[in-house]
DNA sequence: GCGCGGGTGTGAACGGCGTTCACATTAATG
DNA sequence: CATTAATGTGAACGCCGTTCACACCCGCGC
C-alpha cells in the first residue's frame, strides 16, 4: 500500500477503507480527518480533494455500515425454512429483527456507526440511503412486513405503526446490549431474551392486525 | 449575574446551570468547557477547580436530567386510578413508559443528555446512578415490575427478562422518534404508536409470565 | 512531441476544543 | 496580622476540522 510517488493511486478508497476499519474497532468517534491522512501518509488536506468534509466521509461510511446490516438481516432471512406462509412470514419477521440484532453484537462499532444519528446527518442519510434501493435495514423491515401483509396477518393501514413497533424493540434491544444498560449481559442470556423481544414483537403485530383488520 | 470582584461565589452550581441550560436547547453535544466559561466570564481553566473535567460535569449533568425523567414518570404514575391492584399494576406499566415517552419528546435535548452512552461514562454513571436511589428511571421499572411481581403477573425469575423487554422497547421508540427515523411524526400518530409500543410491552410481560410462572 | 489545464497532494495557517501549569488573588484560620 | 488553602488567571500544549495559496503530474488537444 505504499506510495509509489506524488499522488497516491486511489486515495478515496484507501480513505473509506481506513475509516471503515477505524470504525470497526472504535466506532463513529474514532474517524479522524487528521489520524486517517496520517495512516495514510498525506496532508489532511488531501482529505477534501475527494470528500465535502468530515460528515461527509461518515455519511459515505455509514451507508456502507447500512448495507450490511442489510445484508446480515438478508443472510439471516435466507435460512428461514420455505413452508406454510404463514409460518414463513412469522419466521421473516423474526429472523429479520434477530439478524438486526445478531448483527450489533458482533460488529458493534459498525451498527453504531450505521445508526449514529447526530450532527444533522440524518436527513442527507436518509435521503442517499433510500436512493440505494434494498440495501438498507428499513428495506428488510418493509419487506418483512410485505410478507404478513400478503399473508392477511397485518392490514396495509397498520403497516406504518407495525413497523413502529418493531423496530422500536429490536432497536431499542440492540442498543442497550451494544452501548446501554445491558451490555454486560452474557452472550446466552443475550440470546435468550433476544427472542424473547422478537417473540413480543411478533405478538404485537398479531394484536395490531387482530384490532383493526 | 455578574460578578462582583475576583471570585464568583458559586462557579460549581453556575456551571451546573449554564450546562443545564446549554443541554436543555442543544443536547449534550452543546456542552462546552470553553463556552460554558465564556458565558459566565470565567477563564476555561477555572472549570477545572470544580470538575475534572469535560466527562465529570456530563456526568454530573446527566445525573440531574436522570433525576428529571425519573420525575416525569413518577408523574405519570401518580394519575394511575387506583382499585383492582391487577389494573393498577398493568396501568403502572403502562404510565412508565408513557411518561419516559412524553419526557423524551418535551425534553429532547435532556433525554439524549441523560442517556448519552459514548465515552466510557457509562460504568461512572451506573453506579452513581445506582447511588441516587429512586431518582433514576431504572429504579422506576424495577417498582412497576415489583408491582406485577407482587400481583402474581410476572414470575420472580422472569424480572431480569421482562425488564429487558419493556425497557428495550420503550426505549427504541423514544429513540427512533427523538432523534431517529421517526423523528418527523406528527404529535397525535406519536401518540398513538407510543401507546401501541406500551400494550406490546403489557402483552409481552404476560407472555413472560404465562410461558414459565 | 509539446504544452497546458485540471485534478490531486502539500504546507502553513486559522479558530476551536479539552487540558495543564505556574502564578495571582482572595477568604478564612490561628 | 501572617499563613494557608481555595479559587480564578493567562499562557501554553496538542488535538481537531477546515481553508487557501501553491506545487506537482497526468492526459488531452495541438
Amino acid at each position: 500500500m505504499a506510495r509509489s510517488g506524488y499522488f497516491h493511486g486511489d486515495l478515496r478508497r484507501a480513505l473509506l477503507d481506513a475509516g471503515f476499519d477505524a470504525a470497526r474497532s472504535g466506532g463513529p468517534e474514532a474517524i479522524s480527518v487528521r489520524e486517517l491522512a496520517r495512516g495514510l501518509d498525506v496532508a489532511p488536506s488531501a482529505v477534501y480533494r475527494h470528500f465535502e468534509g468530515h460528515d461527509e466521509l461518515l455519511l459515505e461510511l455509514s451507508l456502507r455500515a447500512q448495507a450490511m446490516v442489510a445484508d446480515a438481516m438478508e443472510a439471516e432471512i435466507a435460512l428461514v425454512p420455505s413452508g406454510d406462509p404463514r409460518a414463513r412470514a412469522d419466521g421473516v419477521i423474526a429472523a429479520t429483527g434477530i439478524g438486526y440484532i445478531r448483527f450489533a453484537w458482533s460488529e458493534p462499532g459498525l451498527f453504531r456507526l450505521a445508526f449514529r444519528t447526530r450532527d444533522n446527518l440524518d436527513a442527507a442519510r436518509d435521503e442517499r440511503a433510500r436512493g440505494a434501493c434494498g440495501r438498507t435495514p428499513y428495506e428488510q423491515l418493509e419487506r418483512a412486513l410485505d410478507a404478513l401483509v400478503e399473508v392477511g396477518e397485518l392490514s396495509e393501514q397498520d403497516r406504518a405503526g407495525a413497523e413502529a413497533l418493531a423496530w422500536s424493540a429490536v432497536h431499542g434491544f440492540a442498543l442497550l446490549t451494544v452501548e446501554g444498560p445491558l451490555r454486560s449481559l452474557d452472550a446466552a442470556t443475550r440470546e435468550v431474551f433476544a427472542g424473547r423481544v422478537v417473540e413480543m414483537v411478533r405478538q404485537g403485530l398479531a394484536q395490531c392486525a387482530g384490532s383493526r383488520g
